[in-house]
DNA sequence: CTTTTTGCAAATTCTTTGCAGCCCA
DNA sequence: TGGGCTGCAAAGAATTTGCAAAAAG
């Protein structure tokens, strides 16, 4: 992330704690700050993790807590994918919106973007009644070169995601 | 659902538990046949609720480990909307493939396809290294007329949904 | 000073598991 | 008969909440 989206996303988020009549904690601008740095899908626990690097004495609650004022300010995507856990990942809207693949064997996910499915979206969303599309989520599920049986086939990360142990 | 896929699908389950050693029981055939003839996405507790009009000694954990079944088995897939409950959908091969238009004010959920968009998938899976899609998750989130502010906008279900309660 | 926020632990919610007894093959 | 299946209750996992102490404005 270039820090002029970095700097914008900050500034979205002063702007929601002014108006929601929130305050600035030393807590909360570390776990913006650390969120906001993170590349792809975070959970709170990887979070958490990098977080209390910084401050050890942060809490669960308090990421929880944060990440939801995050969403709630638009800052925030929540996702679910293959396993139970959600996943957070930085709603940025400077950037182009990106979709997922996602190998069902490895885990690895990969993200795209594609003009002409974005804007088939919209017409659907006119056929259908005339919705305004707020945002969307396109995951791809499949099998990357390797899980396919490719000896030499690509794959990003050929392990399984570890869980809070 | 049409009695013929209806019919397909029911054997697709008893080949599936054929295959894995698997024994047909009342309670099996009870919650299958009840999911099978539902429409559209349900949560297990609505899932239980139907389940036990006919049979109120069913139990929770019998509608959780056969719906893992109908998922390894192919004939259910889990997804997750707005709230943290897994809803289930029947997966039926037979039918063309559909993706959701969902509205985050009133909840109501949409189905619809789109062959122009199926067809970019595979070109982009194509162009990412050679990947296999084998499903995918298509969700647009917007507003639907009504919750856009027009007096007299379509809205199919102005309620919002119901938790556990 | 007043109002929020925090960290902890306890409570909730959703889902899975252990086990004694029941049922299908 | 014998191994899978069920229902219950207890365990687990993820997330939320109550509360007293601490921090922010």
């Amino acid at each position: 992330m270039d820090s002029d989206s970095h700097r914008a996303l900050k500034h979205r988020w002063s702007e929601y704690l002014r108006r929601s009549g929130l305050k600035t904690t030393q807590q909360r601008e570390l776990i913006v700050e650390t969120f906001l740095r993170l590349e792809g899908h975070v959970s709170i626990d990887e979070l958490l993790a990098r977080v209390r690097r910084r401050n050890p004495r942060v809490g669960y609650a308090t990421v929880y807590r944060t990440l939801k004022l995050l969403a709630e300010g638009g800052l925030a995507q929540p996702r679910h994918f293959g396993d139970q856990q959600t996943r957070f990942e930085v709603a940025d809207e400077g950037a182009h919106h990106h979709d997922h693949l996602i190998c069902t064997e490895c885990n690895q996910i990969i993200e795209f973007e594609n003009e002409q499915i974005e804007r088939l979206q919209d017409e659907v969303a006119k056929e259908l009644g005339g919705f305004k599309i707020v945002r969307h989520k396109l995951e791809l599920y499949g099998l990357c070169p390797r899980a396919r049986g490719e000896q030499n086939g690509y794959c990003a990360q050929p392990e399984r995601w570890t869980r809070r142990s």
